[in-house]
RNA sequence: GCGCCCGUAGCUCAGUUGGAUAGAGCGUUGGACUACGAAUCCAAAGGCCACAGGUUCGAAUCCUGUCGGGCGCGCCA
């Protein structure tokens, strides 16, 4: 039927062909590659439908109806897809496709002999990506926050890869500056404490149980080795030393746990290392050649103005230093001149720091004159919105500094990393999402994420049956007599390619989520009104491959977003 | 004040880039296991899609305004 491309694709391709010629006669000819084939909304509707002509009425300014009559006129005429289905022009101009039983039957053969690559791409333009998301300070514990990025994060990654696309994901290190020194400074006057010293924390010192229990164990370390250094107040060197010890034990207990939740980074950037290497006032000093900053008010501002941002931005500090926004340039300016040729780079940002991406794609802008024309790769920013803890009906300000955050740990002890990343993924990134902790531990149990994984474990159960029974197949070509429930689930599973597709371009892949749930539904009805072993033989061995292509579609589904799909449960 | 995001069932949220009669889970009510797994299924109830205009064959979806909520608006990061 076809080579590589997936049942809905091949149609859609088909139905292009064959209306090219008369849309391409009326001066519109795009429209046979942007037209919407959607699953029929409602039985008698069909299995597909198109707007085509209500779309093509308005662009040529004639009765849709007749239009869509003239557009089937030419379908019909194209006789692969007469082999498919037959068509009928409905409500105001609807075309609806009503496919034929064997070309579903065959549907489902072809889809299951692409096995795990069902639904994966093959782009005509694959991407070079390197997506940076979490990228938290090494100060103290990763929180739910954190925890929605990179569940949405790692999504995003494995969605994008399945489509064909190279995709390096980057955990960016904010290891400078003021907050890391406060760190050091607090972790040198706890160290001080567990001596028995008498040491105050700074006045905006990390507070909490956590960076005392760093402390303690670099004391378990060192001993006290740096007793003199640290008090009355810490020496320099002391800062420097519990700063970088500090930020290595955070590191490492950030990777474990990003670990524990199945996010997996191929790249640990430090902030720090830029400056280790001046890259910050090397790429003002750039800047400066072009004409793209200015010295006003003791201060060197870039001016992103030009580049509609609302108002110019510092770079170099009246004192001297450069600001986080220099070495953020400089970050980007980087990422975009490594080896590897990245042509986008994705940014996953959450919603307070919005107000910052005006200026970051006018500071690429005024880059660009910098990186040669043909490899200058596209900043896209996604904004993630937050996640509000709600603890007895109430809002719950999460402070790190405070130390009253929920942390990752704590979802994970509290419900586990499947119940945790299908909720965090299965709201759209664009809106805040609400957080009860208690409820979310009550809940666990009802988690959507058991009904899809239940009924991977169901399939999972009927195939380990039929092989227990030593059931034999046999050629089902010509079955016929699909009940209503097959039918809607052969629709469901065929249209997964086409999910894929979206999760990814929107970046939205909390589709999957819903998709998941959608199938899981379509095939516990199924399971309930058609019996799989038990029916006649052709049809017992149709199902049986239906069943195996649902499970597999589930389990792709679920490992795209990081959820386990068990055998039983 | 300005900018971005949001407002859909009692609660938590989807809604395939403008499609046909608005969807799911939880909760409520009532049903279905001598059956390939009842962590399931079936049925009922529940809606001025915040509000008001506009665009068109058609709007929860796009535009304008109003109200309400979140987040920003540093020579912090």
């Amino acid at each position: 039927m076809q080579d590589s491309a997936d049942f809905i694709s091949f149609f859609y391709k088909l139905v292009s062909e064959a209306v090219r010629g008369l849309l391409a006669g009326w001066g519109i000819e795009k429209l046979a590659d942007m037209y919407t084939l959607e699953p029929a909304s409602r039985r008698g509707h069909g299995d597909l439908a198109t707007s085509m002509a209500l779309v093509a009425s308005g662009m040529i300014n004639h009765p849709p109806r007749q239009l869509a009559e003239e557009l089937v006129a030419a379908m019909q005429a194209n006789q692969g897809l007469k082999e498919l289905t037959r068509f009928e022009v409905a409500g105001p101009g609807f075309i609806n496709f009503f496919l034929k039983e064997d070309a579903l039957v065959g549907a489902v053969g072809s889809a299951l002999a692409l096995g795990t690559h069902f639904g994966s791409g093959d782009p005509d333009h694959p991407e070079k990506i390197l997506l940076e998301f979490v990228s938290a300070n090494p100060t103290g514990q990763l929180h739910v926050g954190h925890a929605r990025y990179a569940a949405y994060g790692d999504s995003l990654k494995r969605v994008l890869a399945f489509l064909g696309h190279d995709v390096t994901t980057e955990f960016y290190i904010n290891d400078y500056g003021a907050q890391m020194e406060i760190f050091g400074r607090s972790l040198a006057a706890r160290y001080a404490q567990t001596l028995g010293l008498e040491a105050e924390l700074p006045v905006d010192g990390y507070r909490g149980d956590y960076p005392r229990r760093v402390a303690a164990r670099i004391a378990g370390e060192i001993g006290d080795r740096l007793r003199d250094e640290v008090t009355p107040a810490p020496s320099a060197a002391a800062i420097d030393f519990f700063r970088e010890r500090g930020c290595e034990i955070v590191l490492a207990e950030m990777k474990a746990e990003l670990d524990g939740f199945r996010v997996d980074f191929d790249s640990w950037f430090s902030e720090a290392s830029l400056y280790a290497v001046g890259a910050a006032q090397k790429i003002v000093d750039k800047l400066k050649g072009p004409g793209e900053t200015e010295t006003r008010e003791g201060a060197l501002w870039l001016k992103t103005t030009r580049y509609g941002d609302d108002k110019d931005r510092v770079l170099i500090r009246k004192h001297g230093e450069p600001t986080y926004f220099a070495s953020d340039i400089a970050y980007h300016f980087d990422k975009a001149t490594r080896p590897q040729h990245f042509n986008r780079l994705i940014n996953i940002w959450g919603a307070d720091h919005h107000g910052y991406v005006a200026r970051m794609k006018a500071a690429m802008q005024a880059l660009e004159p910098l990186v040669p024309e043909n490899e200058r790769p596209q900043l896209e920013i996604i904004i993630g919105q937050l996640v509000n803890v709600i603890e007895r009906g109430e809002r719950r300000q999460m402070s790190k500094r405070k130390g009253t955050m929920v942390t990752l740990k704590e979802l994970l002890t509290g419900i586990g990393v499947d119940a945790a990343r299908f909720f965090l993924v299965d709201r759209s990134h664009d809106s805040a999402m609400d957080l009860d902790m208690e409820k979310a531990k009550l809940k666990s149990e009802e988690n959507p994420v058991y009904y899809v994984q239940y009924a991977h474990a169901r399939i999972c159960s009927i195939v380990r049956k039929a092989e227990a029974d030593g059931f034999r197949m046999i050629n089902y070509d010509g079955y016929s007599g699909l009940s209503n429930q097959e039918r809607q689930l052969i629709m469901d599973v065929l249209f997964f390619p086409q999910v894929v597709d979206g999760a990814g371009r929107m970046r939205e892949p909390h589709r999957l989520t819903a998709y998941g749930r959608a199938l899981a539904a379509s095939f516990h009805v199924f399971y309930h009104n058609c019996p799989v072993l038990g029916a006649e033989p052709q049809a017992a061995s149709f199902r049986l491959d239906l069943c195996r292509l649902v499970r597999s579609t589930i389990a792709t589904s679920l490992e795209l977003i990081g959820v386990s799909a068990p055998q039983s449960m």
